[in-house]
DNA sequence: ACAAGCCCGAGTAAAATAGTCAACTATTAA
DNA sequence: TTAATAGTTGACTATTTTACTCGGGCTTGT
């Protein structure tokens, strides 16, 4: 399979989005700060998820990012196919190729491992994860920290 | 996870291993040959199986490796840890300590992930794959062919 | 002795990753 | 109308990982 950190840090953005979903369009400032993600990384990610419609953008003051649809109706594996490309675990992608153009031994096991891949990450929507307790607490922790730490050049301007 | 082409094709010459138990120790010339993977890099991979312990190996002419135990008892994931360290999808590596030392909105996400892949990869041992239809036809279709395409500097000696 | 075959470690080219940066456009508040 | 906010885009880059290669050893059967 392909899971890199920009799958990760785009669910967990997402994840930030649907827990803020009440508070208006959410700025990438402040989901850079929540999580930790660097600005300029999130804008890459988030250009995808607004062609795939994961979310709608609001310009100008006052604008940000919000979810295109219920929490509930949005999977995990909808975030990480979008920037990711796919969850596939064969070499030949697909098709049953990569040995001199035939099959090779082990093109059953990996294809269905990546269905159980899909699977699972299907059944998983960012509004299951916004009810579980363990998501819960993070999430309250990451309210009281404020803005602790900065991270990118271009965040540290606005300290107080 | 790190799933990638080393992890692949020790699990595709484990099941050339498998398959070919019968006929006594199997040479990484013969495997290179039958799966289209390079000697230099078998021998890499071996020397890892290796000291896992999961094949056994004799030196001098007539020598090659065969499986440590019985097929049924060697899982899939067996094989992957050896060459590939883990099965982890997490960013920590399961200590939950990803974002300023304390665990991201996601971690019990990919911990859940990791575990199912894990679990999927432990069900199925090598005895279970040499049974398959699949797998027999592509087996039967590699000893038809003999040894069509030629790969590595060092394996090109033999033709015939 | 010689060749077959395993054993080992260092080295490396290419690709992928994880980002950065600069310049732009749209929107709104003052 | 002007300035500030915030999204939009595309190109660019350092670092890491991958997927190997290479050269030399060591063992053992004939
Ligand atoms: S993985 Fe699909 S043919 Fe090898
Ligand atoms: S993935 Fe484990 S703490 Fe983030």
């Amino acid at each position: 399979m392909r899971l890199t950190t920009k799958g990760r840090y785009a669910v967990t953005a997402m994840l930030d989005l649907a827990l803020h979903y009440d508070d208006g369009p959410i700025t990438l400032a402040d989901i850079s700060q929540r999580q930790g993600i660097s600005l300029s990384y999130l804008e890459q990610l988030f250009s995808r998820l607004r062609k795939r419609g994961l979310v709608d953008s609001t310009r100008g003051p006052g604008g940000g990012y919000r979810l295109s649809r219920n929490a509930h109706e949005i999977a995990v594996a909808d975030v990480i196919t979008a920037v990711d490309e796919k969850v596939e675990t064969t070499r030949c992608g697909g098709l049953a190729n990569c040995q001199d153009d035939q099959q090779c031994l082990t093109h059953e096991l990996w294809s269905e491992l990546s269905q159980q891949i899909y699977d699972f990450l299907c059944g998983i929507s960012l509004g299951n994860l916004v009810e579980r307790q363990g998501v819960q607490e993070v999430a309250a922790r990451q309210r009281g920290q404020a803005s602790s730490v900065s991270l990118s050049s271009r965040t540290t301007e606005e300290s107080l």
